[in-house]
Order: structure tokens, then C-alpha cells, then sequence
DNA sequence: TGGAAATACTAAACAGTGTTCAGTATATTT
DNA sequence: AAATATACTGAACACTGTTTAGTATTTCCA
């Protein structure tokens, strides 16, 4: 059954399509500007077509924004050869923060928007996302086990790092440091990742 | 010049009217539903009419935003008899996230969405934003003048302070611990907080 | 090989959105 | 009473995501 196959196989290579030209338009243009008119008209096929290929608009976004992990998890998996797990937990919050102030976009799709995780349906797991949140994890458990910190549970540890950093980029991206004039935005991260780590610190 | 003295009063009346009409819709059936046509509706006035009182969606939404920061603020104020400056700070954090917790729309519109953001012109200040932030960092230099934090440097510690609470507020709010289904939601917040005392505690 | 069935695609419509503006009705002033 | 200023609106503009009926095109089978 060859036919059924190059059937398949186009079928997958028309979704690819689509979802190159919707992530570039989405990296070049912002989210706002990324309508499934101009998709369409990007890639010379109807609205109506895209549906043929994802449900919604939600599950178009969910397809970008595991490219934007994927990005993210290259990124962590730079640092796996250092040995020092508190070294490695101050890169992997570093590499967080980086990724943030280069791919707003991405981050604002991967951890702040909702309408990716809408198309999660209720028993599915976000494994993208907990990919990356192991990683960061693994590191912790590490730190905890040779006493480099002072938490003792790593998954309560882990979550409260992430929400830090998370807060530190949504803030920023967001806006909220505007008016803080006061403040050279460029140091912020570093300064704001140094202070947590040193109460970390065991 | 009473006439136009009665003429500013009922302008400034027909405004707190629709600030009342928008804030009420907000907060019932959330943003997606806040549309102008449907708060005109409500008021029974032309969509058109509100653009007399309200440069635009955002200036609208900026008003709305305020309201959520008097709300918040009078939570923070009850702690001010609270003698210790740490299990100030404590509380101060429980709030915060409390806060969140029962106005997920409210906090939404105050820390994540960008719309009341760009009514704010450059030289201006977020003063709503800004007064809840000073309460913060006011407990942060109590705590670092009586030595029961490690931090140095108030504002610093402040902005971290907030950055990891406003994580943790924003990634539940934004379903990011959806598949978590180890961890109890419920908890989670009291948890997390514990452990950034922990780790701040000199 | 010819007709049925399956596939791929689209035009058009639906119901909504924020925003603008010409024009009208009412109230105030001269 | 006429002129002016104020308050308000209907209708349009340019969009949005989504659905559906209908049309080509391709594949399959007798």
C-alpha cells in the first residue's frame, strides 16, 4: 500500500508547512499579528485548510510552543558535562532568564499564555513542559544530595526556583518594571539571580 | 458657575458608572466577555459612548486595574499592627497569594495581561502597582535593619521577594501546574511560601 | 476503462471584536 | 428665537476564529 503511505507522508508535510509558517510569523510578528488569515494567505491556501490539519487555533499554538521547549531544552543540555551541581543550578537559572530576554515570544507562549494549555485535555500531560522541569530538577536533587543547599524536598525546591526565575521573566516581559527607573533592567536578571541563589545556599 | 460645576459632576458620574458596569462584568464573567458592546448593553448606551468617557479598551481596563490595587492594599494594611517584621513578611506573602487565589481575574489584569500597561505613557508612573511594591519593600528593610533576613540590599530582595510569589501566583494561575497530579494545588502555595522563608531566614 | 467513492480544498457565511465618524437630538447661552 | 455647545448614536470599517455546503481532483474497484 505505497499510496496510502505518500498519502501520509504528505499529509504530514502539508502540517509542517503550515506550522513553519505560523512559527515564523509568530517569531517575526508577535502573537497578535499571527491570525490564521494571514497564515493562510502566507502559505497561499484557504483559512478553512488549516483546519484540516489542527482542531483549533489552540492546537496550532500548542505545536509552536513545543518548538519553543525543544529551543529551551537545547539550551539546558549545554550545561550537562559541568560537574558542580550549584554551578549548574545557577547556569540552568541563567539559561532560563537568557531564553526569556531572546525568545519572548516563545516564552510568552511556553509559560504564559493560555491558550496553548487549552488544548491539553484533562488526563494528557504538558510533557514538553516537564521535560525542561526535570532538568532543572535533576540538578537540584544533586545539589540537595552533596548539601549545596539548604531544602531538603527537590520538588518543592524546584518549584520554588522556577517560580522565581518565571516571575523575575513575566514580570519583565510584561512590563511591571517599567517605571522602576531606578533600576538598570540589564543587571536586574543577573542581580535578582545572584540574591536568590545566595539564600539558597546551604 | 454652578451649570458647569453640575455638568463635571455628571460626566465624572456617567464614568464611574461605566468603570462600575465594566468592573462588575470583569469580574463575573471574566475578561474574554468584558467586551465593550456588552458593557454598553449593560448600561444601555451606544458602544460609542464609552469612548466620551475612555480614551480607549485599555485606558478602560487601566481604571479597572486600580480598583484591583485598592483591593489588594487594604488586605496588606490589616497586617500593619504587626509587630515582627519577618512573620509580617510572612503574611504579607500569604496575602499576596491569597489575593490571587480569589481574584484570578483581578490579579490577572494587575501583574500578567498587557493590556493596562500601554495605557501608561513613558514618563508615567504604575503609582497603583508602585504603592503595593513599597508596602513590600518597607517589611524588607525592617526585616534587614532587626538582621532577620540575609539579604543586604532591600530593594533587591524586595524584587525577588515578589518575583517568586508572582511565579507562583501566574504559573497556577496559567495552568502551568495542571500535570503536576503529585503535588495537592491546595497546599502548594502554603508550601512554596515556607520554603522561600526558609531559605531568606538570616 | 468508466463510474463510484474518497480526499482535498475553498467561498461564503456566522457571530463576534475594537474603533471611528458623520449626523442628530438635546441643553445651554446669547 | 436663533446660535452654539454638548451628548449621544447608527452605521460602517477592518479585523478575528470557526463552520459548512459545495466543488474539484484523485483513487479505487467492477
Amino acid at each position: 500500500m505505497g499510496i496510502t503511505e505518500r498519502k501520509e507522508r504528505e499529509k504530514q508535510e502539508k502540517k509542517s508547512l503550515i506550522l513553519e509558517a505560523a512559527t515564523k510569523m509568530f517569531l517575526q510578528d508577535g502573537f497578535d499579528k499571527t491570525s490564521l488569515r494571514n497564515i493562510a494567505d502566507k502559505i497561499e491556501y484557504s483559512p478553512a485548510t488549516i483546519y484540516l490539519y489542527f482542531r483549533d487555533k489552540n492546537e496550532l499554538f500548542y505545536a509552536i510552543q513545543e518548538k519553543g521547549f525543544e529551543l529551551l531544552l537545547k539550551q539546558f543540555k549545554k550545561l550537562t558535562s559541568i560537574k558542580d551541581p550549584f554551578e549548574k543550578l545557577i547556569r540552568v537559572g541563567r539559561e532560563y532568564l537568557k531564553f526569556a530576554e531572546k525568545n519572548p515570544e516563545y516564552y510568552d507562549l511556553m509559560f504564559i499564555m493560555r491558550s496553548p494549555m487549552i488544548h491539553i485535555e484533562d488526563e494528557e500531560n504538558w510533557d514538553c513542559g516537564m521535560q525542561s522541569f526535570h532538568f532543572l530538577e535533576e540538578v537540584v536533587t544533586e545539589c540537595i544530595r552533596l548539601k549545596k543547599i539548604k531544602s531538603k524536598n527537590s520538588t518543592t525546591a524546584s518549584i520554588a526556583i522556577w517560580s522565581f526565575a518565571h516571575g523575575l521573566a513575566a514580570l519583565h516581559i510584561r512590563d511591571r518594571f517599567k517605571n522602576m527607573h531606578k533600576i538598570k533592567i540589564n543587571n536586574l536578571m543577573e542581580e535578582e539571580l545572584a540574591e536568590m541563589m545566595s539564600m539558597m545556599k546551604a
